[in-house]
DNA sequence: GAAATCCCGACATTGATTCTCGACATTCAG
DNA sequence: CTGAATGTCGAGAATCAATGTCGGGATTTC
């Protein structure tokens, strides 16, 4: 399962490329990010944090600051985005490689049956993973005008 | 990531397994299954008693009691335990078939970006990981013979 | 200078994870 | 029949992660 964060983080970065899309896009400030997307306004500080750490958005302090893409959704991936805000994807820690653990109990990893099974379903669910896009979920949803009303 | 009990509970069954595989397969103990598994034993009641309950091994009560197998490596699923132990295996809970939930801030799941996105990954994911059993963590391994004092 | 905004560390709450413990139920050897 | 060896099972302890809230500081603009 995916946490909450990543949630509300899709949802302000999907809130910020719908603004980015705009004729005259403006930066959004975290009021206006915490309404449109539905997220709880003191948590989604901690979250656009990371996000721009992660180098996807940048802030602007001060009055009238906010919070603009400075990606295209083509340029953001939702892996990296995954590994940012909920951690490791692997399902084993050592099977991770920017987040390599070895495993406590371990004894051999090249003889470990675990270890290789999971190796297999995991590289090729990172393949499909590591495809996507902001733009793919911006590209999945119908049209603006054929939404009527719905907030995702 | 997978838990620490799904791997406790993947190493309790690839020793029942390998036990089965002998010529003279017996029933083992907790107190065997936990030594040569490396588990700590008072845990790995909890978790053989929700693999008994999924109908993967028989327990034996009594004096000269002890664990056993009930069905072939190859008719125990991957998937299935990790549901057992882990629970749901979707990314989401409104994309899980067996455990669905409503995401309590959607208001349409017909139009979620989020739900949408996730969905085509997991369905190809889920083709992937039901495809596996025990059996073929068996045959991952190396030949007994080979593995000169390896613990997996 | 005041108001609006972002920045950031501290901490509260809740639930999941990873176990341990004690007591009971069952079986079998003698 | 008794006792020892085993599985059964609910209670709960210890730790950690998830999901926020809060207070106050830093920055910018009017």
């Amino acid at each position: 399962m995916i946490t909450q964060k990543m949630k509300y983080a899709l949802k302000a970065l999907l809130t910020l490329a719908d603004e980015a899309a705009q004729p005259r896009p403006e930066a959004l400030t975290i009021e206006e990010i915490a309404r449109r997307s539905g997220t709880p306004k003191r948590f989604l500080e901690h979250i656009l944090l990371e996000v721009r750490n992660a180098g996807i958005i940048a802030s602007i302090r001060g009055r009238s600051g906010g919070y603009s893409l400075i990606k295209r959704p083509m340029d953001i991936s939702i892996s990296e985005l995954l590994r940012t805000i909920d951690g490791p994807i692997a399902p084993l820690p050592c099977l991770s490689r920017r987040a390599y653990q070895r495993c406590e109990d371990c004894t051999d990893e090249a003889t470990c049956r675990i270890r290789k099974v999971f190796a297999e379903v995991f590289w090729s669910y990172l393949v499909i993973i590591e495809s996507l896009t902001l733009d793919d979920m911006l590209r999945s949803g119908v049209a603006a005008d054929q939404v009527l009303g719905a907030a995702q």
